[in-house]
DNA sequence: TTGACGGGTAGGGAATTCCCTACCTAATGT
DNA sequence: ACATTAGGTAGGGAATTCCCTACCCGTCAA
């Protein structure tokens, strides 16, 4: 088991929002996710920062859980690791009723909850 | 529309994923979800920061969509907006299969894609 | 073995984040 | 009218982020 129980690892947790916090960071996942794994050379040329710069955000992806590195020679090869997105969905879970209320147009009342009473 | 077709806006997904990267953030929606809209009073009695502080999460919070606030009198009651989260998980969709095969074990096989030639 | 290549680490600078203490405004109550 | 209350804004400081240029190490090819 990753996380026994519901989400309750915060400094996990944490480290994962923080990587999707980039947007770089997020289109590193997203070429992963179309092109399959890559060696840092081919995502390099993706981007117009710095080989370097790229390997730091590799770096947090890394500690995020969000991909994994594998040698081959000289290369790593980095591959998507979803599994921590799924921790984002479970998150996310409490709040789909509150955005399905709200599209249907009836939300503004039912999302007036126990204590509303403001005069 | 808010967002006119798919995942396009940039700008404003680069807000709510900024917005969902602090801890304190995601707990004020948490407590806006599981106790309804509050004065920021209410809320700021459940953090151990002081209220300018959180008045600043909260405009961050507002300027990402995340939430809304409604005046009453002296007070201004905030309350959960739910819908930039729909789009989070939007964001999310292309990645389910992904964590899917790895969570069955056959990942290793499938996720192999395309190019993944290396030596 | 020597050189070139893939890629990580060091160190530093500019910008951003997150917190603070003051202060300001609008509404309320006396 | 005046003091109080709710809460935002100003300005500043410490920490973090994100980028850079150098540099380092391991691997492969001559």
């Amino acid at each position: 088991m990753t996380t026994t129980g519901a989400g309750a690892d915060t400094a996990a947790e944490d480290r994962v929002f923080a990587a999707l916090a980039n947007g770089t960071r997020r289109e590193v996942l997203r070429l992963l996710r179309e092109e399959g794994p890559q060696p840092v050379q081919a995502l390099a040329g993706r981007f117009d920062i710095r080989r370097p710069s790229l390997s730091e955000h590799l770096k947090v992806l890394r500690e995020a859980g969000l991909v994994s590195e594998q040698r081959y020679g000289r290369q790593r090869i980095y591959r998507l690791e979803a599994a921590p997105l799924a921790e984002v969905q479970d998150w996310l879970h409490p709040y789909e009723r509150f955005w399905r209320q709200r599209l249907r147009g009836l939300g503004e009342l039912l999302d007036r909850m126990p204590d509303d009473d403001w005069p």
